[in-house]
DNA sequence: CTAATATATTTGTATAAACAATTAATGTAA
DNA sequence: TTACATTAATTGTTTATACAAATATATTAG
């Protein structure tokens, strides 16, 4: 059977709505960070790397699971190194790469912050149930 | 019956996909624009003017209809009509509006435009039939 | 009519992101 | 070993975005 030729206005309906409510959610869990001077970014590195549960990870490592895998993730650590959230240091094998890990002051924040941001998660699928989660979850996964 | 725990967890993963997804579609979706010199916002914006078929639109009628409703609205029209896209007059009755509408050379470029994001649009969504778009726009909107 | 208030747009400034180029260290082939 | 290529991270620069303040015009209360 062929496409429907319906189905283009249909995409971009889906298309458009996917892009305003990313935006959407993404500045509103924003905002729970930005009282604690963290942004969106800064956030999910320090959940990256609490992830590692003790072991260090290469400033790639990062950059691959973050949203915007980017040339700037050298400055969004420098930031976290500066407030001492993240430990920076040469890896002795290699000396081009550099070993990350999570600080104690860093678990305690982002406890914190983990607290504020799932509640607001939650707040914001209050509408959905679990089976309709699941369901958007995987077909949004076709996309 | 009480909200399940694990709905925490549920919503974490559905939200960060849709961040995801959404930071993924906007890229798709620019890079089409790109070529031309057009950002997303821009994109919009000229879609917006020609959804006036003829009327003007003020800069707040704009703003109001944009992903990212802000005070950079002004600069982004700039841009427009720096490129002849877009014409931009003071309002007669008040002269603190301004009246936008988009010339013939912008519904030229947008012809074009459109028709590689509505095939981008598409190609994203090919993996989805138009019951579960329907579907998955139906449960965005509940976010 | 004048002062105060409200509204529409613009501008200034600091921060963040995109993209390209550079530096430093390692690996590899002659 | 030495030159060349590759990899990891950093830096420079331009553009975009967020947020606050300023400007210009209009409205309203007295």
């Amino acid at each position: 059977m062929s496409k429907n030729v319906t189905s283009i206005p249909l995409s971009r309906k889906l298309i458009t709505t996917l892009i305003k409510k990313g935006t959407a959610v993404t500045e509103a869990i924003s905002l729970n960070l930005k009282e604690h001077g963290i942004t969106l970014q800064q956030f999910n590195v320090l959940r990256i790397l609490r992830g590692r549960k003790g072991k260090v990870a290469s400033l790639q490592d990062v950059s691959k699971n973050m949203i915007h895998a980017n040339s700037n993730t050298t400055r969004v650590i420098d930031k976290l190194v500066d407030k001492k959230l993240v430990g920076r240091v040469q890896c002795p094998t290699d000396r081009r790469q550099i070993e990350l890990t999570i600080t104690d002051k860093g678990l305690k924040l982002l406890a914190i912050l983990d607290k504020k941001v799932d509640d607001a998660e939650a707040s914001l699928t209050e509408n959905l149930n679990e089976t309709e989660m699941s369901l958007l979850i995987h077909n949004l996964d076709k996309i």
